[in-house]
DNA sequence: ATTATCTATAGATCTATAGATAATGC
DNA sequence: ATTATCTATAGATCTATAGATAATGC
């Protein structure tokens, strides 16, 4: 039984159209045809677009989530925090599709848009222990406030880094985006907390992200 | 001669659906449907769905500038600078279907890609001059690389926060974005680097955007 | 028997244009 | 004469399904 194949390589090849024209610009029958099967054959294994758009989401969700996961009640060290963060871009790039098209794409899918909206929960919640943390073991120094507005804004930058990027060059979107660039503009997001000599450590530590 | 009118209209009420139903899913059909006009009237006035954006891109672009325009040599007060911000905000909100889809469109069009990575280009210009003449002034501290990443962060949060708002709660996206919450947000991205009493005064505020 | 695949197609749109007609301004 | 508008439609897609056929696993 070639199915489970099919079925996967419908996923596959969907993915990679989806990256590399944008998700709007690839149909079902343009799937079908990279795969040399018939679209009847596609809509045997998925009921509609919106059902391959949703099996591809939940495995990006559960690919970021292995990333999040922080062990329980350790506190990560910082160099830890920034190879994450990079996984993370670097994970996020494999789905470049979705954060192209964020807003518009949740906006049609409740689906969607309820489980990112949770797994942006899960993130917010996750950076905050961490921040608090530092906070406590007195490496970094800012109000609470100032803690909250930065896990906010870590989380935006995060999340939109590579359209960001795509967008503020006016040529053609360079094949590959510059994830490093990324991980560089969240450390100086929190860097400016930091209590020396961890803001010292971590701007030596970013010049290695700087492009 | 109803014509200008016309070509006026469409450009409003275009306006008005591609913010409500999302530009992918307004067609010309239904511009001219809810004008009462026929879509060979619309063509006639415009060639084609993208000149309508084109045109509509333009105004906003003008719009934005306006805002930007910093007085030649004078280093504007920072209570002056959110209130720009504030003002910023509104009117990417009145174009915020450009914002809900800003990767996915200037990828098809590459005019409106030029134009905008112009606009965020004299952007960047423009608040980098104001940080580091706060910084020369003394009321900010910190080193050259910080300021330019800063103005980096301010510019992503800034163009994505329309987007960030709606995707991070869950249900529907509600009727009016929280721009007050994105001033604050670009706020807080700023007050680290002040040096007293400028930071105490911004923080202070800063209450009146929080939500 | 069940699972996988193909062929063919209905039905719904969408964009854009051609060609006729009406309205307007000299 | 020129400008504005409408009617009608070609041509291109797209999604999704029905129904026939082939392949596979007991």
């Amino acid at each position: 039984m070639s199915g489970r194949r099919t079925r996967e390589r419908i996923l596959e090849t969907s993915l990679v159209l989806f990256n590399e024209r944008g998700e709007p610009g690839v149909t079902t029958n343009h799937i079908a045809a990279e795969l040399d099967i018939s679209p009847g054959n596609l809509y045997y294994h998925f009921r509609s677009k919106d059902d391959i758009l949703e099996q591809l989401f939940l495995r990006h969700e559960a690919a970021l989530d292995e990333v999040l996961a922080v062990a329980g009640d350790t506190l990560p060290e910082l160099e830890d925090l920034w190879f994450r963060l990079h996984t993370l871009f670097e994970r996020m790039w494999a789905f470049r599709f979705l954060y192209r098209n964020l807003v518009e794409l949740l906006g049609r899918n409740r689906r969607i848009r309820l489980r990112f909206a949770r797994l942006l929960g899960r993130a917010r919640e996750s950076l905050g222990r961490v921040l608090s943390g530092l906070a406590l073991r007195g490496a970094l120094d800012a109000p609470p406030e100032q803690i909250r507005a930065t896990v906010e804004n870590v989380l935006l930058v995060t999340v939109f880094w590579i359209g960001f990027d795509a967008v503020r060059h006016g040529h053609e979107a360079s094949r590959g985006a510059d994830l490093a660039a990324g991980v560089y503009q969240v450390m100086m997001l929190i860097a400016p907390l930091l209590r020396e000599p961890e803001r010292t450590h971590l701007l030596r530590l970013a010049q290695a992200y700087r492009r």
